[in-house]
Order: C-alpha cells, then sequence, then structure tokens
DNA sequence: GGTTTTGGTGAACGGTGTTTACAAGAGTTC
DNA sequence: GAACTCTTGTAAACACCGTTCACCAAAACC
C-alpha cells in the first residue's frame, strides 16, 4: 500500500543509505571524517550526486544530528518502556541512566549533538523525551512542597514560559494537571536536575573530571538519587501516590 | 639578561606569532578556520614551514589548548585577586562567576578545550586554578558536618585519591591543613559541585536549556548560592571561621 | 514518440595536511 | 676568512576535501 512512486522509493533508498554511511563513518572515525567523498564512496557513487539529496555538507551534518536525536530517543522510550514497576521515581531513573550510557557508548554523537557551539537545538525531537518524562512525573501528581519563593523573582518569567511548555507537552498526552502540582518551585529543581544529569555525563564522556574516577557509575547514581529526593521522591521510592 | 642566542629568540617570536595567529583564527573564524595554511598566510610564510614548529596540525592544536588554559587561568586568577573581600565564600563565587563570564565570551575556546573526545585532560594548567581555590577553602577551615557515611563507600577509594590531589595541592601553598577538615564528605560535595558548575556553562555556551532562558544569570547565582551552602556556605556569608 | 524530469558522471577550481628535495642564511670551527 | 654544519625557509607534488558546471542516459510523462 505504498504511494510512492518507482522512483520516490529508489530516492528514499538511497537517501537512507547515504545517512546510514554518514553515521557509520561519525561513529568509527569520528566528525572529520563524515567527508562527502567518503559517503559516496561508500554508496559507489561520486561526490556531486549527494547535492542531489542535500545542499551542502553543512545540511547533511544538521540532517544527521536529527536521527542521531531521533535514534537515541527510540532508545530512551524503550529504556523507558523496560522498567514495569510502575513507578515514577524508577522510570526518572531509567530514563537518566539510559542518557548517560548511550552518550558513554556514542561518545562522538554526543558531542556532535549536545557540545557544539551550533544556532539553536539541533531538533526537539531530543527534548521530547524528556518532556514526556517530565510529563508523566507530573501527572503522578507528586505532593511535594515546592515554595515558589525559593526561587528568585528574576526566574519567574522564564520559568512559567517553560511551565506552559510543559503543561502543552502533558496535554498532548491527554493528562490534565492541576496547577499547584507543577509549581515554579518544581519546575526550578527540574530544570537543576538537568543542569547535574548534562554535567555529569558530559564530564564523563569528555574525561574531564577532575581526577580519575576508577568507577564513575556508583557516583552517577549517587548523584541520581541526590537529585530524585531534590525533585521529591524519597531514596527507596515509595512516593508514589 | 636572556641566556638565549639571536636564533633562539628568533625562534621564540616566530612560535609566539603562530600560536597567536591559530588563536586569532580559532575565536574569529571557528575551529575548522585554524588551518595550517591561514596560519601561516597570516605570518607571510609558507605552510610546511610550521613544520619546523610542530609535528603535525594535531599537535599545534593540542598546543593552542594548553595556552587557552593558560590564558583561562590567568583570567581567573586575576578574578580571584579582584575580590577583596577576603571571605572566601565571596572567592569561590567570584571565580565560579568569571568561569561562567569567560566561557560566554570565549565560546570557541571553550568547546575546544572543555568539549573534545580527546584524551585525557588538555592541561593540569587549567585544574591548578580549582586546585588553589579549593586549597584555600580548605585552609580557611571552615567546619561543616560531611559524615563520611554520606557517601556510597563504593566512592571512597575515588575520593581518597581525589583528597591526597587537594591535599597535595594545599601543601604546595604552605599550609598544612588537619585531616577531619578535608573529610570524604566534604570532597563529594566538591565533585558535585563541579558537575553543576560545569553543567551549567556548557548548557549555557552551547545553547542547550530545553528553554529559551532570557536572562541566565540570575539562574546562574542561585545556583551558585545553592552550591555553596551544600559545601558548607550560609548565603550571606558569614561562615569564614 | 517526443519531451521533461531525475539522478548520475567527469572535469575543474580552490582549499586542506603532509612529504620531499632543495636553497639560502646563521653559527661554528679550523 | 674558508669550510662546514645546522636551521629555517621555499617550491613542487600527492592525496584528499567541498562545490560548481556541463553533460548524459534513463525513467516518467503526455
Amino acid at each position: 500500500m505504498t504511494e510512492a512512486t518507482r522512483r520516490e522509493r529508489l530516492r528514499a533508498e538511497t537517501e537512507r543509505e547515504i545517512r546510514q554511511a554518514a553515521r557509520a563513518l561519525l561513529v568509527e572515525r569520528g566528525r572529520d571524517a563524515v567527508t562527502l567523498r567518503a559517503i559516496a564512496r561508500e554508496l559507489g557513487i561520486t561526490a556531486p550526486a549527494l547535492y542531489r539529496y542535500y545542499d551542502s555538507h553543512d545540511a547533511l551534518l544538521r540532517q544527521l544530528c536529527d536521527d542521531i536525536c531521533a535514534d537515541m530517543a527510540a532508545v530512551l522510550y524503550a529504556d523507558l518502556a523496560a522498567d514495569t514497576s510502575g513507578q515514577v521515581g524508577c522510570q526518572v531513573r531509567a530514563v537518566c541512566r539510559g542518557f548517560r550510557r548511550w552518550a558513554l557508548a556514542h561518545p562522538q554523537e554526543f558531542a556532535l549533538v549536545f557540545a557544539s557551539p551550533r544556532d539553536p537545538l539541533g531538533a526537539d525531537q531530543f527534548g521530547a523525551v524528556f518532556l514526556q518524562l517530565a510529563g508523566r512525573l507530573i501527572a503522578s501528581n507528586l505532593v511535594v512542597k515546592h515554595a515558589d519563593d525559593e526561587v528568585p523573582e528574576v526566574l519567574h518569567e522564564d520559568l512559567a514560559r517553560f511551565q506552559q511548555v510543559l503543561m502543552d507537552a502533558v496535554s498532548v498526552h491527554g493528562v490534565t494537571v492541576e496547577d499547584d502540582v507543577l509549581n515554579l518551585g518544581k519546575i526550578y529543581h527540574v530544570v537543576q536536575s538537568w543542569v547535574r544529569l548534562y554535567g555529569h555525563v558530559a564530564l564523563e564522556v569528555f574525561g574531564r573530571f577532575p581526577f580519575a574516577v576508577s568507577n564513575p557509575e556508583p557516583m552517577f547514581d549517587s548523584m541520581l538519587d541526590q537529585m530524585l529526593s531534590d525533585i521529591g521522591f524519597q531514596e527507596d521510592d515509595s512516593a508514589v501516590r
């Protein structure tokens, strides 16, 4: 039941091969090895032919970023689904651990997507996972005291905007949330959690801890515990409802 | 009273110009613009001549990293010296703010030094600043309860090693410290602080916050407050001694 | 069957890192 | 001062890069 013509199918197939070759080059030989000629060589065609599919080398790299985000999102969703506890705390933990594991297994991709002085964000393919998770977290109706006045007033405007983004992300999933569940205080802690999660993972991937860490995993787990506790989960996770 | 011969002086001068040109290219036109031919063009020589000074393009980039670290360290030392309060909390704050300011003002340098999947650490030129600061922090003899059993036992070995590094860094500055001042609990919080500091700065430099932050500085200051409070400083900094 | 669209080629331009052979000058030694 | 060595540059070349252009064959369309 493919609506596509023969030609469209061939084109889509070639495009898939291009992305695949680009990805393999990035993984195996680094960012600088992702070159038009190398990709073309892999497909058995010549470099100018690639211009029938992408406007420039840069455009191809951007597409590559999007693919990476989508793939990572799929992995994280799988990690999320693999957790059968039904407890939000465990789910958060699973996704955060999944993010770390993915980053360590794909350092080149991580560097390209998360640590390039690129314009905005590669794609919100990525943010969707975290937003969905935040959605579940909110929907779980955890009642934790995070007074709004804990956060400086200058931040209220930005946090309120993020609050709206989160609300929208949640409502897309068909869940409505009482206002007081997702107050600015909690939002603030969510942002702080992202800072710590990203900070630890990036430091580990790039080897920028101030000393040689022989086994970073327990340190990560320890940070995760404190993170969850800050947001409002108890360590032994008896906090669901 | 330069011991150097005329030739050595000339050589040193040329090398200085090479570094300077490389730096300018990085800052003004990005990492990919730091090319041997461009540098040579700037000096009015040809590219192969650079091989008399550096083994390869990669070696030159490594040298560039070291230079960047050294310059940043100088800036942070200046920030540290500019604080005349004499209070350690203010000094920590000054250096952390200085680090953020430097990173935002030098995104290309930051990306090169702190976010490249490079081997170990570019140079410990960089770590020295933080170590010295940590040294002062320790020397200030803040007595805050951070029980060792707060941190998981698996981390003890690594943290103890870092503890030794810190001790050495302090003793170089001619200060001896009682053992109980720098216990593993405090060490752990210092590492966690580095995670948060790095995480926030990197996210800001790379624009990877999950929403548009109109004015990130108060958010940074807020994080700093909580960081210092976690380590054991009171917010209004009456904690010195 | 003729026409248009599509997806490929090969040649070329200017750019890159790197190697090699060679030359000119500075420093040293007799 | 002549002879020698060491240093620092050059020019040419190689292989690779992104990109453009003219061209071409086959597929799709009418």
